[in-house]
DNA sequence: ATAGCTTCTGTACCATGGTACGGAGTCAAG
DNA sequence: CTTGACTCCGTACCATGGTACAGAAGCTAT
C-alpha cells in the first residue's frame, strides 16, 4: 500500500497518517527506492488508534498502549484499561444525564406552546 | 459578586470567566467604580455553560443557545436540542462499546496469565 | 497611609489534533 | 518520453478552549 491508499482504507487524509508518524503512532517504512509501503499492520495500528480516540485514549494514551502492545507489562496495560472503563462510566452517566435534559429542553419547549422556553432552566436538574 | 468569588462559585478560574466574556459567553457588568460586580444570573449562566459543554455542545453551540433562551425562536431551540440529543445517542452507544472493549481487554490481559495481552486486537470488534 | 491582595486591560502563549502548502522527486499510462 | 497524479519533506498555519503574564488601579485591614 502506498500512503494515499492506507489513507482511504483508514478513512483519514494523508497528512494524518504523516502527523501520526512525527508522534510515533505509526512506524514510517523504509523505503524500496522513492517511495514508502505500507502493509495490513500498519492498517490495524491506524483502525485501532481511531478506535481508542473514539473510547476517549489521547494519542499520548494510546502510544503508550501501542508500546504495551509490543512489550509484556500486563499490569501496566490492565491498569490504563481499569482507569479508561471508570472515566467512560462517568463519561457516559455525564451524556446520559445531558441527553435527558435536552429531552426536557426538546419536550418543554414545544412548537406552538406559550410560556416561556427555559433553556438555562432546563439543565437545573 | 467579584469576578474572583464568581469564579470560586463555578469552579472555573477567573481567567476562564474573562475567556467567556470576550466570547460573549457572559455580560461584562457596567463598573459601578473601579470593580464589576456580578449576580445570581451571572452564575446561573457560568453553570449552564459547564454543563452544556459537558454535554457535547461547543462555546460556540452555547452562544446561541444563551441567544436563543433570551429570545423566542422555538423551533431554532428544539432543533439544537434534537441534534444534540442524536449526537449523544451515538456518542454513548461509542462509549458503550469502547467501554466494553476495554473490559474484554482487562480480562483477556490478566495478571499471571500466559500468551499475548491484544490490545489493538481487542479493540477489533 | 501603606502593605498586600484583587481586579482590570491587553497581549502573548499553551496543548491537542490536525490541515495546508511549496518545491522537489517518483512512477505509470498513453 | 512526457504528462499528470501521487509521494516526500519541512515548515507553517488552523480551531478550540483555555492559561499566563505585565503593569496599573482598586480595595481592605492594620
Amino acid at each position: 500500500m502506498t500512503i494515499g491508499e492506507l489513507a482511504t482504507a483508514g478513512s483519514v487524509g494523508v497528512e494524518t497518517i504523516r502527523f501520526y508518524q512525527r508522534k510515533n503512532l505509526l512506524r514510517t517504512p523504509v523505503r524500496g527506492g522513492g517511495i514508502r509501503h505500507y502493509d495490513e499492520g500498519d492498517l490495524r495500528r491506524l483502525r485501532f488508534i481511531r478506535q481508542a480516540q473514539a473510547a476517549g485514549f489521547t494519542l499520548e494514551e494510546i502510544s503508550e498502549l501501542l508500546d504495551l502492545d509490543a512489550g509484556d507489562d500486563r499490569s501496566r496495560a490492565r491498569e490504563l484499561a481499569k482507569a479508561r472503563i471508570e472515566a467512560l462510566d462517568g463519561k457516559i452517566a455525564d451524556l446520559q444525564r445531558a441527553r435527558d435534559a435536552l429531552r426536557r429542553l426538546a419536550r418543554e419547549c414545544a412548537e406552538g406552546s406559550a410560556g416561556p422556553c427555559p433553556i438555562l432552566a432546563s439543565f437545573d436538574v
